[in-house]
DNA sequence: ATAGAAAACGGACCGTAGTCCGTTTAGTAT
DNA sequence: ATACTAAACGGACTACGGTCCGTTTTCTAT
């Protein structure tokens, strides 16, 4: 009966890691608290590893084994709000969710994102740059994979390529310099990326 | 008389600094020369400030003196290539130059710039890369300008927003992982461009 | 030819992301 | 309680882009 007490009644899926060790636990919980600060008081820009570091008692090496990188970091500080997108897209109430046609999805689709980032810029900027491959980041793909299935049944002949495009036209560092850097309203975008999925999708 | 020997008889249209030091002008060349060898050598990617400034028997103030940044240096490297494919759309012959209707040179221009992308991929994302406002290249500004004109011939509402998500679509990072990390053939990207500004040009 | 000024030079220096590896510590089996 | 092992730790170290500033070189005016 050796094995009995190691069984967990439900297998790890409350957690995140399998088994993760206390004082792994507690240091990733002192690195989010101290990066949230940090980030709310300089800025996500300004966050340097070695700060972070220091400011939540811990060795840097600690930081890149928890996080892996910059990028990984910003990635988990952003889960939060892109996981609640993603329910709002995938599961939530029509034109964002499931119900309403194609095209009104795609629209609604991509104002929520515009407005998704420019809440979150910062942080998604930070998250895209310095990692090779933006697209690899899971929440990336499964916009394009929702894109791909609109564009599908709106009757476009190459959707995965099509969402390709749509989804660098929304491009996070796009949408914030646009707005930031060159004054174009949040409401011009929007305009904007309704028209460019209307014609899409109703074109010849 | 004081002034009339330091009036040239065609001012300083031929060389690109008004008066470039003798030295300065050596260096540059010799500069050239040597990122020329290390990214036919080892690719753009490998190719770092320091050994350049080494192989170059150089200082490294010298390097960032003359091109201020790595992106600086890239887009230098790069210009002879896309002078080429500028005067392409702006003076060539007809699809891709003037004479041709707005879709018709839209189509040929996203297929050139897809082509001349590949050519030149790596180039392009080092230059990219790393420095804020991608969008602040030269170059980019231009196919963004020629982009708005035919977008608004073509009765689009918003051309200057338009034309900045068709220049995100045609993002070299995007064209280049598609093709060499996703597999796309670049057939399938020209083609879904033309069904892009097809659709685009035509919609309702 | 000479002197003076402006421009260019070079390399030590800095900040930051990311790696490496010897040391410490939490869990486990007895 | 103890010993053992695997995981986690931490901070020195590397690589690289970019800056700074005291020194050297080129050009010009006389």
């Amino acid at each position: 009966m050796f094995f009995v007490s190691s069984i967990p009644l439900q297998p790890d899926v409350p957690l995140g890691p399998p088994h993760e060790r206390s004082d792994a636990a507690r240091n990733r919980e002192r690195l989010l608290c101290a990066a949230r600060e940090l980030v709310d008081e300089f800025g996500a820009e300004a966050l340097t590893m070695d700060a972070l570091a220091c400011k939540a008692q811990v060795g840097k090496g600690t930081v890149f084994r928890r996080f892996g990188s910059r990028a990984g970091l910003m990635m988990t500080l952003l889960s939060d709000a892109e996981s609640e997108f993603q329910r709002g897209f995938m599961f939530g109430p029509p034109p964002l969710g499931p119900g309403a046609q194609p095209l009104e999805r795609l629209i609604a689709f991509g104002e929520g994102r515009i407005y998704f980032v420019l809440e979150n810029g910062e942080l998604l900027k930070a998250a895209g740059a310095a990692t090779r491959n933006r697209f690899e980041v899971p929440a990336t793909k499964l916009s394009h994979r929702h894109m791909e299935v609109l564009l599908r049944e709106g009757g476009i002949a190459d959707p995965w390529v099509m969402a390709m495009s749509l989804t660098y036209a929304l491009d996070p560092e796009r949408i914030v310099d646009d707005v930031r850097a060159r004054g174009i309203s949040p409401t011009r975008l929007t305009d904007s990326w309704r028209e460019l999925v209307t014609r899409l999708l109703s074109g010849a």
